[in-house]
DNA sequence: TGGCCTAGTCCGGTTACCTCA
DNA sequence: GATGAGGTAACCGGACTAGGC
């Protein structure tokens, strides 16, 4: 069982990528991939739960869970702003002229006060504030047809009474509350690419008769309510994770009694010796080592990166290799170890050197 | 080349408004 | 109708980066 964060390729898009034949659904998604019977808070509509079951369960051998994914694509984490080529959106290229100096695409040199926000409302206001997306379909699949007609004219009569307020009072009112449309057209942008260059700010804006600043509060507000979403994930399956591991625990203190039972009625277990399982930190690899001089002698292989493969090692998951060893690892794979007495060796850097 | 300033953007936290049970 | 909870738009402050001088 382990944790996987992935931010990157996603093997399951979402179906609405069907229906956007322009972009690559390779570079689109955000998927939540829970385990097996864990149930997502069904009150967020916006909420997109994609079950991606990669079974490693056997292979970690707790219980059935797979692995906690969430794909968030594409952002990434570390960079802020990224190249023109990761942020594919389709509309732009009919609203917008490339800038000729912008060379990294995140929009520098362009001059964001050319289309102030009189002007972005100005020529959103030719159009109705809903025709924009007139085109965008979205099956909410909650309400009845009827039901739905009703609250898209209510959505509508409240956006242009908000318009009309904005000029009447040539305020901008305190808070407004998006319409459906305008929500929904915002999360498909934001399943594309969940940050916006000033070029995309201003289009979305444009298009959904927004302020750019508002369009950039969304996209804010929706990065810190995926990140609350990732944490609660997060939180639910280490709280799995922590159920598991004392449930382990517990049987294997019932299995450490009984073999200690077993060892004062048979002698003879005694000759077994006892395996050390040794992982370098630097180079993650197992090493196994009897205590026994003369099983040394046999299994200790004295080249270290050519660890014996013994059955105790071979059941520590790959996946362990790979987690970050500041970290505790999350993989619980249940090493058969008995009778071997196992424990993981954390020798300095100098050690290892030394030794090598 | 390094330092300073400015603009833009991000995030975490918070506030205030709105909706609904 | 009043009310509390939850959702969310909007704001604030600090940090970071890039570009210009």
């Amino acid at each position: 069982m382990e944790l996987a964060l992935s931010l990157g390729d996603t093997s399951k898009p979402f179906e609405f990528l069907h229906h956007t034949p322009k972009v690559s659904a390779k570079d689109l998604g955000f998927c939540m991939g829970l385990p097996t019977g864990f149930t997502a808070s069904p009150r967020s509509h916006d909420k997109v739960v994609d079950t991606n079951l990669h079974g490693e369960a056997a292979a970690t051998g707790v219980s059935s869970d797979p692995p906690v994914q969430l794909d968030l694509l594409p952002f990434s984490p570390v960079p802020r702003r990224l190249p023109p080529s990761q942020t594919p959106f389709p509309w732009l290229s009919d609203n917008l002229v490339s800038e000729p100096g912008s060379t990294d695409g995140s929009g520098r040199g362009f001059d964001v006060n050319r289309l102030s926000a009189e002007e972005a409302e100005e020529g959103a206001a030719m159009s109705s504030p809903n025709s924009a997306v007139s085109s965008f379909q979205m099956d909410f699949g909650i309400r009845s047809r009827r039901y739905k007609r009703d609250m898209e004219a209510i959505d509508a009569e409240r956006a242009s009474s908000r318009a009309s307020d904005d000029e009447e009072n040539g305020l901008t009112r305190k808070k407004l509350r998006l319409s459906k449309e305008q929500s929904a057209f915002l999360e498909e942008s934001f399943k594309e690419h969940n940050t916006l260059n000033p070029k995309q700010k201003l289009a979305l804006a444009k298009q959904l008769n927004l302020r750019p600043r508002q369009v950039e509060v969304w996209f804010q507000n929706r990065r810190a309510r995926t990140k609350l979403k990732q944490t609660e994930v997060d939180c639910e399956y280490l709280k799995r994770c922590c159920e598991t591991l004392t449930e382990e625990n517990r049987r294997l203190q019932k299995e450490l009694q009984e073999l200690r039972a077993l060892k004062t009625s048979q002698p003879f277990y005694m000759q077994l010796p006892a395996t050390t399982l040794t992982m370098c930190p630097s180079c993650e690899r197992v090493a196994t080592t009897n205590t026994s001089p003369s099983a040394a002698a046999t299994t200790a292989a004295p080249n270290k990166h050519n660890p014996v493969a013994t059955t105790a090692a071979a059941t520590i998951p790959s996946s362990a290799a790979t987690t970050n060893t500041n970290s505790s690892s999350l993989s619980l794979a249940k090493p058969r170890l008995s009778p071997f007495t196992a424990k993981i060796h954390m020798p300095q850097t100098q050690d290892h050197q030394a030794a090598s």
